[in-house]
DNA sequence: CGCCCCGTTGAGGAGAGTCAATGGCTGTGG
DNA sequence: CCACAGCCATTGACTCTCCTCAACGGGGCG
C-alpha cells in the first residue's frame, strides 16, 4: 500500500476522493506463489495489473530455450498499462517472490481515468516511467560491459526501490538468482558469479543472504554510466495533467 | 501521407471529418537534413512528432563515445508520444535522411484527442506498438547472436516498412551505415561487416547500393527467431478504442 | 586530383560462454 | 535425527564470439 502511495503520489498528490476511487479498485487482488505466471504469452490484454507486495519480471522465451527478461515490476509498479489492447500477449509475467497482484479490469480503469484527472495523470506518469525503463535496459544491455550492466541495474533497482519505500536505501533485498540477473542483462550465471564476486572483492558491493549494499553510489554510478538523475523525476507543470477540461477520448 | 495514412487506419478506418482534424495538424511541418538533430538531449519533451517522408533514430551517448541506437522511426511512426511529459529528453533523435517531420504541440494534441475517438484509437495503438518494438528491441540485443540480431532487424524494418508503404516488400532502402546497425545492436561496424558478408555468401540475403533484398523470409525468420506475426497485429474489437460515452482525462 | 567516409579483410586479443566439479543450504522422508 | 536430493553459487580450464588495430580500396565531392 505504501509503495503505490508513493508511487501514485510522486508527481503531485492525490486527494481523499481519488483515493477512495482507488481503494475501490480492490475488489480483485490476488496473491501468486514465487514462479507462478501472471500473464501467460498468449494471454489477452485486456487488463492492468498493480503489484502490492513482491517482486514480478516479464520475460520472453526463445524456442531453444534462451531466456531475455525484459523488465522488472516492484511494489507500486503498474503494468501492461500499456500493452492494454485485447491483443495477445507476446511474453511471460511470472512472480519472483510471493506477490499480491491488485487485477484492474478495462472497464474499471476507463472509469478510474474519468473519474479523477489527477489519477490519470498519476497513471500516465507510470507509463511515461515504464517506457523509460525499457529504453534504460536496451542501452545496458547493448552497450555496457558486464561489470558495468551488473552495477547499472543495482542502481536502477537501489533508486526504485527507495521511491517505493518512500526513503533512501542503500541495502536492498534483491530476490533474484544469478540465472535471473543474467537472463535480464543478456550475460549467463556463471559470468555473472565470477563479475560480482570481483566487485565484492573490490568493495564496490556487499552480499548476505539475498540482498546487496551498495557501498559507494557515487563510485559505482560512474563506473557504470548511471545518470543518477534517471527516474529521479520531479515533477513538472504539465499542461498533460491539469488539462481537466478538455477531456480526452484516449485512456492513459 | 500515405505511410501515415496506412498507419492510422491500420486497426480502424478514418473518417472523413478525422481526416480533416489531421489535416488540420498540418501547420507546422519541419524538414531536416540528414544527421540534423530533431530533438537533443536535454531538450523539454512537450511535443510530439510525426514522420511524414524519410528515416529518424533515437540514440543515447555515453560519455566515453559508446553509442546505442534505441529505435528507428519510419515514415508514419508517431514519436514521443509516450514521452511526452514536459521532461528533459534523455536522449537524442536526429534524422538519418532527408526527413520532413509533422510537430504537434500538446495543446493541439489534446484537442485532436477530444475531438476524435476514432484518432484517439489509433494514436493509443502507435503508441502499444512503439512499446513492443523496444520490448523486442530489447530480446534481440540481449539474447541473439550477431547473425541472429541483424536477420531479426531486417526483417522488422522490412515489415515495418511493407506496413508504412501498404504492400509487402522484400527488397527495402536501407540508409544506414553499418555503424548504424552496429550501434543499434551492441556491435561493432567491422563485425557488422563480416557477418553481413557471410549472410550474402549463405543466400540469405542480397545488397545492392543502400537496399538490401531478404531472399527468403521464412528461411531468415527461422533462423533469426523472429515472430513473423510480429506487429501483424490485426484489429481486435477493444472496448479502449469504441469508449465514446466514457471519456477519459488521460490523453492517449 | 586528392580527401574523406565507408566497407572490407586480416591478425591478434579479450571478454564472455561452455563444460564440469565442488560445496553449501534447504527441504523431505525414512 | 540423519541421509539424500535438488538447487544455487562458485571456481577452474578451455573455447569461441566478437573486439581492436590496422591496412586497403572504392566512390562521392570539392
Amino acid at each position: 500500500m505504501i509503495a503505490l502511495q508513493n508511487r501514485l503520489t510522486r508527481y503531485s498528490p492525490l486527494n481523499d476522493a481519488s483515493w477512495a476511487v482507488m481503494e475501490n479498485l480492490n475488489r480483485q487482488e490476488t496473491t501468486f506463489q514465487a514462479r507462478e505466471d501472471i500473464i501467460r504469452e498468449g494471454d489477452t490484454a485486456d487488463r492492468l495489473f498493480i503489484v502490492k507486495r513482491g517482486w514480478a519480471l516479464r520475460y520472453r522465451m526463445l524456442e531453444d530455450g534462451r531466456r531475455q527478461i525484459v523488465n522488472f515490476m516492484l511494489p507500486g509498479d503498474i503494468f501492461d498499462l500499456q500493452a492494454l489492447s485485447d491483443l495477445k500477449a507476446d511474453h511471460t509475467v511470472s512472480a519472483v517472490t510471493t506477490c499480491d497482484v491488485q487485477i484492474v479490469d478495462q472497464g474499471a480503469f476507463l472509469q478510474t481515468l474519468s473519474s479523477s484527472a489527477t489519477l490519470a495523470g498519476a497513471f500516465w506518469w507510470a507509463a511515461v516511467q515504464e517506457e523509460s525503463i525499457l529504453r534504460e535496459q536496451i542501452v545496458r544491455v547493448g552497450r555496457l560491459s558486464a561489470k558495468e550492466r551488473i552495477g547499472h541495474l543495482l542502481l536502477e533497482l537501489r533508486n526504485r526501490l527507495s521511491a517505493a519505500l518512500g526513503r533512501e536505501q542503500d541495502t536492498v533485498a534483491l530476490p533474484l538468482t544469478r540465472a535471473d540477473i543474467a537472463d535480464a542483462l543478456g550475460l549467463t550465471s556463471v559470468h555473472v558469479s565470477r563479475t560480482m564476486s570481483d566487485m565484492r572483492r573490490s568493495g564496490l558491493i556487499e552480499e548476505d543472504n539475498e540482498s546487496v549494499r551498495i557501498l559507494d553510489k557515487s563510485r559505482l554510478a560512474q563506473i557504470c554510466h548511471f545518470d543518477e538523475d534517471y527516474l529521479h523525476i520531479r515533477r513538472p507543470s504539465s499542461p498533460l495533467l491539469d488539462h481537466q477540461n478538455s477531456r480526452a477520448n484516449m485512456p492513459r
